[in-house]
DNA sequence: ACACTTATGTGACCCGCATCACAAAGCTTA
DNA sequence: TAAGCTTTGTGATGCGGGTCACATAAGTGT
C-alpha cells in the first residue's frame, strides 16, 4: 500500500514538491544549487538509526521520504518521544547550530530517504546566505514550540485520558495525512503512544478501550477514528 | 544587599558587560549601533509581566538586569515555569521569528532592565545582518536545548526525589551565581519549584525536609547548600 | 505593635496509574 | 502449520504523591 506521495521526491530537493516545512523549499534557485553540490542522499530501512543521544553532530539531514522518530532514553531505559518527524523537516539542525550533542536519538519508522550535508559545509553555507539562516531560525522555532507543547501536556495534566485526548487530536490536526477529518493512520504501537504521552503501555491501552466504550475514538488496526471531537475536547481542556 | 553586577549595566547594550548567553555580544560594534537606534530600554518592578501567552508578538526583548519567570498556564490555573530567564538572554524570540502568538508568559521576578526592540526593526536588522540571524539561531538552539531537558525530566522522571535532585543540580550549575559551587542562592518559592519539576508545593516541602534530613542538601532561608553532591546525582540519575 | 498577606510545615486520606504477570491475538519466517 | 516474534488485552496489587485542611512561621505595610 504504497502512499501516492512516495513518488518522486528522491531524485533532488530541487524537485522537492513538499512545501510545508520544507528548509530548502523558497530558496533561491541559485543557492540551492550550492547545497546541492555538498550534499549527500541516502536510503535508510525501517529501524535504521540515523544518529544517537550524545554523539557529536555531524551534521544536518533533510528527510525526503519517511518517518523519523526523535526520542531521549534514560540510564534504565525507559524512553520518551520528543516526536515524530515527517518528510520535509530537517534532523540534527540543533547539534549543527550549537556544536553540542545530539541530545536525542533518530530512528526510522519506515524506509527514508535523507540528505545529509555535513556541518561545516553547513555552515559554511549559512554564513553566506542570510536568508538561509533565518530559515533555519524558524525550524527551530518550530521545533522549539513542539518541544515546548510537550512540556505543557507533561507538566501541567493530570490524568492520562486528558493527555492522550490531547494527543489524539493533535496527531488529527498536524497528523501525517493532509486530509485528516476524523479518520486517519496512526501508525505506532501503544508503547509508542506511551512514550509520546508519558505514561505505561498498560495504562494506553486502558484508557484506549475506556474511550472506545464511551465512543469517543477508537483504534482499529492502524487506523484511528475519531467519533466524538468535542467530548475529546472537553477532556484535553480539562 | 545589592549584587555587584548591578551597575553599569543600564546605559546601553554597547558597554554591556555580560559575557556569556548575551545575544548582541560578540557583533561588530557597528552592527551594534544600529540597533541602539531602534532599541527602547526601560525599567520594571518585581511581579510585572512583559508579555503573555496568546498575545501577538510586538518584539524582542532584552533583559539587561533582573530574572525573568517564562510560564504557561491551563485553563484551570496550573502552571509549568518553563524556565527562568536570566540577564544577557533574549525573550520573545521564538515569536518574533515564527510571527505566532507566545506561548508562554513572561513576569520579573524582580526589578529588571529591559531593552525592546519592535518586530520589524528586529526582522530588518536580522536580514541585513547574517551574523545576527546565526546568533539568533544559536539563541533558539540553546531554548530548545533546555526545553528538551525539561521534556526528559518530566517525561522520564519516575519520582519527585529524582526530579528535585536534578533540579538542584542543575540550578547549582547553570546557577545565578558563576561561582556556585555547594551554597548558592536560590530565590524561589516551593510553590515555584513545584511548577519547575511538575509537582505540588507541599511534595516539595516534604521532599526538601526529606534531603535535609538525609544530609543531602538544605536550604536555609534563600540559600541553597548542596551537602552530598555524590547521593544526589546518584538519585538523579535514578 | 498591629493586622494581613504570603510562604512553609505536617498530618490524613485515597485514587490513579505503574508494575507485575499472564493470556490472547496478530505477523512474520521457515 | 508450527514456531517465533511483537503487539494488545486484562486482572490483581500496592505505593506515590495529589489534594484538603490546618498550623505555624516569616515578611509587609500602617
Amino acid at each position: 500500500m504504497k502512499t501516492p506521495q512516495s513518488s518522486g521526491l528522491t531524485e533532488s530537493c530541487l524537485e522537492c514538491k513538499l512545501r510545508s516545512a520544507n528548509f530548502f523549499c523558497g530558496l533561491p534557485p541559485a543557492n540551492l544549487k550550492a547545497l546541492e553540490a555538498v550534499k549527500y542522499t541516502s536510503g535508510y530501512p525501517e529501524g535504521a538509526v540515523l544518529f544517537m543521544e550524545d554523539q557529536a553532530p555531524r551534521g544536518i539531514m533533510v528527510l525526503c521520504k519517511g518517518r523519523v522518530k526523535l526520542s531521549m532514553t534514560s540510564a534504565e531505559g525507559r524512553a520518551v518521544i520528543l516526536r515524530i518527524v515527517k518528510a520535509g523537516e530537517v534532523l540534527g539542525l540543533h547539534g549543527a547550530i550549537s556544536g553540542e550533542p545530539y541530545q536525542s536519538t533518530a530512528e526510522t519508522l519506515e524506509p527514508c530517504q535523507v540528505s545529509f550535508i555535513r556541518r561545516e559545509d553547513f555552515l559554511a553555507f549559512l554564513r553566506q546566505n542570510g536568508e538561509a539562516s533565518i530559515r533555519a531560525a524558524q525550524q527551530l522555532s518550530s521545533d522549539y514550540h513542539i518541544a515546548c507543547e510537550q512540556v505543557r501536556s507533561l507538566g501541567l495534566a493530570h490524568s492520562v485520558p486528558e493527555k492522550l485526548a490531547r494527543f489524539l487530536l493533535d496527531w488529527a490536526t498536524n497528523g501525517q495525512e493532509p486530509k485528516s477529518g476524523t479518520r486517519m493512520k496512526l501508525t505506532l504501537t501503544h508503547e509508542e503512544i506511551g512514550q509520546m504521552i508519558g505514561t505505561s503501555r498498560e495504562t494506553v491501552t486502558r484508557t484506549l478501550s475506556e474511550f472506545k466504550s464511551k465512543q469517543l475514538a477508537a483504534l482499529r488496526g492502524s487506523t484511528l477514528i475519531i467519533q466524538n471531537k468535542e467530548a475529546l475536547e472537553n477532556l484535553a481542556n480539562a
